[in-house]
DNA sequence: TTCATTATGTATCGAGTGCTACAGATAGTC
DNA sequence: GACTATCTGTAGCACTCGATACATAATGAA
């Protein structure tokens, strides 16, 4: 009934997702976007509606891929323990990783003065972030119950600490980072938690 | 010899500095810029270089004078421990004080993508939070032979577990803030670390 | 006063911004 | 082929960006 789309929707949303997690939402103008992602104008209006909405498209293609994979990590850990650990380790090799299009997570780098001006940003991101912690503590909580956790250990409390430090420790990366000391400085994190 | 500045730099600067604390460097326009200073174009560029140098300027006299005091809570509170905790109620304070230009402390709001590109600014921020954490170490390791920390406490290991800590407090509260959960979690933070 | 020096206001630069109008191309339906 | 519907390339919109050119105004030393 009507003409077809020339370009693979995914591929070019995964394209564009690289490059705005690389250089973030005012790094990355209309330009580099279409020149990266190879299509003109017209497709990217029509398909994505704006440079905002594609910004959060591209954050949810991010969540779906990446931050997917990081919760599938925590999830198919032993324990909740090491869970977080496996966590932890698999931000490193993400920094490690030269391949990683940027050294700050792109739900971490969303974080700016600019989310607060966006709600439905804001809010997507507040709901990834409860929803990641709320896996956390279920899983803890079944841990606890197993005998896994020690008693006087309360995962309500514990998760919120072990989120905010996770997000200090992407950000902290962009100055400096330093894979050994990284690790020294999270098992001294962890042991102090009792993970 | 020659004409003077018909404009008080201080109270420009400061302006300035309140501006870029609130919208961040690429959040703020030169427009913006010079309608909040009061000044032209002439004025700005013969005094300040560029608007990247300016905005070097108005970090490190935020650091003169917010972080300045920041640091001296810490530093005149009768223990580390309780310098510490001091620290993060004046984070608390200034999260609750509507006079407060942004609901992110400067510093850790300079930490974004754009720094990796400018070496100037992220030495001068490493420089700053190791700096800081240097105090910390040092009077720790004070109260550490006055027997006011466990011997096993190691300050070279927990500070900059502290540091990056309220790195990401400072990137929470952008997306949600509440006091009370952000007592309770840095409550369960400082006690797992025996400060 | 003369003069060099610096400050300021105005106008504007060229480049880049996100976005849109519009004509033409491509598809399925009749 | 005619018709309708969607897609795409091109050009350009109105605007903002940071930065600059230049004439003019103020200052103090000679």
């Amino acid at each position: 009934m009507a003409r077809t789309l020339e370009f693979d929707y995914d591929t070019t949303l995964d394209r564009a997702t690289r490059l705005f997690w690389k250089s973030g939402y005012a790094g990355t103008s209309l330009r580099d976007l279409l020149k990266e992602m190879g299509i003109g104008e017209s497709s990217f209006y029509n398909t994505l509606k704006s440079k905002k909405r594609a910004y959060l498209e591209c954050l949810k293609h991010y969540n779906e891929t990446v931050a997917r994979k990081r919760s599938k990590v925590f999830l198919e850990a032993p324990t909740a323990a090491l869970g977080v650990r496996a966590l932890f380790k698999n931000m490193l090799e993400s920094l490690d990783n030269p391949d990683t299009p940027s050294v700050i997570c792109m739900m971490a780098g969303s974080l700016t003065h600019e989310v607060l001006d966006e709600a439905e940003l804001r809010e997507y991101i507040e709901g990834q972030i409860s929803t990641l912690q709320d896996k956390m503590i279920a899983r803890m909580n079944a841990d606890k119950r197993d005998g896994l956790l020690a008693a006087g250990f309360e995962p309500q409390l514990v998760v919120p600490v072990v989120s905010t430090y996770m997000q200090g420790l992407w950000r902290m990366a962009l100055v400096s980072y330093d894979r050994s000391r990284f690790e020294q400085q999270i098992e001294v994190f962890l042991t102090g938690l009792g993970l």
